[in-house]
DNA sequence: TTTTATATCTAATAATTAGTTCAAATAATT
DNA sequence: AATTATTTGAACTAATTATTAGATATAAAA
């Protein structure tokens, strides 16, 4: 048991994915093993163990997991019952895409703007909210406790955005914009880079004995 | 020198970094350090020369980086010289977003078709390219000799695409839908979930001491 | 020309991450 | 009730990844 000890960077990375795991599991099954759940998530079994321990001690010997303990105890302590707040500034086909993809909500996640310069945008409606102009994304942070901001502004814009949602209070940035941000102290930003992923595809394609990981 | 040593899968993954950072250079300077580079990518400058000491030498003592050899250099590594093709499968509001994303055809990538099941989707022009019925994706992949797939689909069909596409010849594919896809021999499957992106952020929003990794 | 500052590269070390082995616990079977 | 098959969890070991320290090369300054 390791309740108390940190929990490793690696590890953290794989808590979501053992979540998803667990989604993806018959609905009528009420344990699941680390041999199972490390089939699906493909890694190894021992892996699945050593990662759920820092949980605490979930498992029974001989039986595995109950589902729904597990479920919570992910939720938990990915602070997925915390209910962040998020918005998105940047309303082209990315971040339209964005703000309709069900997974944010579905995790415990509420986008409670959207926002864009561009005035043909503002007003218009995307996925049941009204597109808002840059100058009113204070307020919102305020009335809502936003605590996380999207990107999906073209990569010119980023570190302004990135700025003006700091200032603002938010403490999280998740950046779509091909561009590295700045480091802020205190100020978590994690990037996906679309073509990154492509590029890391395309060395392994050349090589097709190695084995990507991650 | 390590040139014939084979690249350890963290240094690729940072690869596609490195050749963000070369493009965020101001475009007038000829030559960049290690510790420059450090500082863009947010990595220490000597994991920067380790990984690029992969690529041969091509750093000078007391000098530095020639940013031209550099970029000419990752490129290759990379094989994005190769000019892959790809296809996107399921141009809902992501897949048209990727459709339009510029950032692939920029790295080297060939956007070749646009294929989706929803009839009121067939033959809509998106991104200068037409949509066609997952029935014509044998013919266009044998045409262009497509290496890559992209799956946009909602989950439940993102399986099915997947055997399609490595059924036509696709030896890649990167996954957007929000399950995991089945492993197959010889075929590379790098998936990006948008959602769990944000949990790991979540993570580290109740731990602001933490600094997330990667 | 000598000195100083800069910066790569390699070897050695440290830290992190992953995998193996085995004892202990549970449930099912004989 | 005893035996066998499962399966976790923890200690140990192995592999990978990251950092430090030092030797060497270059360019600029004294």
């Amino acid at each position: 048991m390791k309740e108390n000890k940190q929990i490793p960077p690696a590890t953290v990375k794989r808590l979501p994915l053992y979540l998803q795991c667990l989604d993806q599991l018959k609905t009528d099954s009420i344990g699941v093993s680390s041999k199972k759940l490390a089939e699906l998530a493909k890694v190894n079994d021992a892996q699945v163990r050593r990662d759920l321990s820092y949980l605490g001690t979930l498992g029974t010997r001989g039986v595995g997991y109950d589902i729904s303990t597990l479920r919570n105890q992910l939720q938990l302590e990915l602070g997925l019952v915390e209910g962040w707040s998020a918005v998105i500034v940047g309303i082209g086909n990315l971040g339209s895409a964005l703000a309709h993809y069900g997974g944010f909500r579905e995790k415990g996640f509420g986008i409670v703007g959207l926002f864009d310069e561009d005035p043909k945008k503002i007003d218009i409606q995307v996925a049941g909210l009204v597109v808002k102009p840059l100058k009113e994304l204070k307020s919102y942070c305020e009335k809502f406790d936003v605590a996380i901001g999207i990107i999906a502004t073209p990569g010119q814009y980023a570190q302004g955005v990135a700025d003006h949602l700091i200032n603002c209070g938010v403490r999280s940035i998740l950046n779509f914009a091909p561009v590295l941000l700045k480091n802020t102290p205190n100020i978590q930003i994690r990037s996906v880079d679309l073509s990154q992923e492509l590029q890391i595809l395309s060395y392994y394609l050349d090589r097709p004995i190695l084995k990507a990981v991650d």
